[in-house]
DNA sequence: CTGTTAAGTTTACAACGCTAAGCTATCAGC
DNA sequence: GCTGATAGCTTAGCGTTGTAAACTTAACAG
């Protein structure tokens, strides 16, 4: 009687010839879930994703670079939803003032509720690659819907005149102050919550924009 | 001949009676210039710090519960600046809202110039004790003062009447978006540099507060 | 049946944070 | 000047981490 497999690795039955990049899929699933449990990247170390997908550490790397590409592309993942989300925020509502506000709520709800992938992609320096930027935010049409939102606001005339790619990066730089001192200083006495929060700070701001 | 000491640990002079004290200091001193010099609180390892200072790893822990304490106490000095810096730049100013101003782009240079403090203090949830709040942000002044200086805005009647307290955190929340995204994003083709970024953003921000 | 190769595993290294226990120079008191 | 106590360290080591090099084995083409 063989004696009965410790918790140790290898679980996972060998893949076909040519299926594998199912682990690869495997691991990403695995490693989300992990971070989504656990909040924390230092929890989603290679072992413990490799445990969790039933397989040892140094498979991951057949598929991965290094960890800080695994956890990238898990958040990357996650922030493909950003764009849809609040495009949806957005959708239907006649007034683009109005509309830019729901999208600044969407982001910031979108923040707060992905806290781990949002400070690894925009609060951390380390787990992200070097090209970060190409990679995510700049080919993704994510900001560049923010502009096309604000310029749908200065075309209405709602807006002064002004250049929308300035009037989009205040916008942006003010969601994300609200997002990441929400996440960083949860127990500040903050006068509102999230919610009333951003709809007042993004009011006061766009106040001053307004024609 | 004895051998010549290698590179490793003690070689550090052990201090007189009464003068423990003093290795704290020299630890606090090692452990920022390190931070300084490599710009990652991971590359500050205790035993980088210990080697530093010519002393071994488990003596830090005579002075500092865990690697946490240390880096947050080595930031907080550094923070203590801050508040100074801001009180500095705007001394001498009449204009109550360009002293608001002069803060705004104090605090963005001071983020930038100490980044990983920043990175710390304000971006990472990890490296941070529980009571951070207590013991830096609320007990210090910093912000406080942030809401007199907006308060002398409101007493000139410069603003329209508001919460002086929601008005700062709007304001805190701008920079610290700017400080932020910079230091997490440097690549991203930001319409301006830091200094005309942080002036235009703040204009369009204050003109929605003005009277 | 055989050779090739995809898909893993085994083993191990260096570095990390941290702990428990031991050593030693310094100093107060005799 | 000697002695015991203790402040100020060190030695040794545990468990964890990311990752590299080398080995093994299952799956398929011919």
């Amino acid at each position: 009687m063989p004696a009965a497999r410790s918790s140790a690795s290898p679980r996972r039955a060998r893949a076909r010839r040519g299926e594998g990049p199912r682990l690869r899929e495997e691991i990403l699933a695995a490693a989300t879930r992990l971070l989504a449990e656990t909040g924390d990247t230092e929890a989603v170390s290679i072992r413990a994703v490799a445990e969790a997908v039933g397989v040892t550490p140094p498979s991951i790397y057949l598929h991965f670079a290094d960890k800080t590409e695994l956890i990238f592309e898990v958040c990357e993942e996650q922030f493909r939803q950003l764009d849809a989300e609040m495009a949806a925020a957005e959708a239907g509502v006649d007034d683009p003032v109005e509309g830019l506000r729901r999208r600044g709520r969407a982001y910031v709800r979108f923040g707060l509720g992905n806290a781990e992938a949002y400070r690894v992609l925009f609060m951390h320096k380390d787990h992200v690659p070097d090209d970060v930027d190409e990679r995510y935010l700049y080919r993704s049409g994510t900001f560049n819907h923010l502009v096309e939102a604000v310029q749908r606001c200065l075309d209405a005339g709602a807006f002064r005149p002004g250049d929308p790619l300035q009037i989009a990066v205040g916008l942006w730089v003010l969601v994300h102050g609200i997002t990441s001192l929400l996440l960083a200083a949860p127990t500040f006495p903050w006068p509102a919550g999230p919610e009333e929060l951003v709809d007042r700070l993004v009011d006061d701001h766009l106040r001053g924009l307004l024609a």
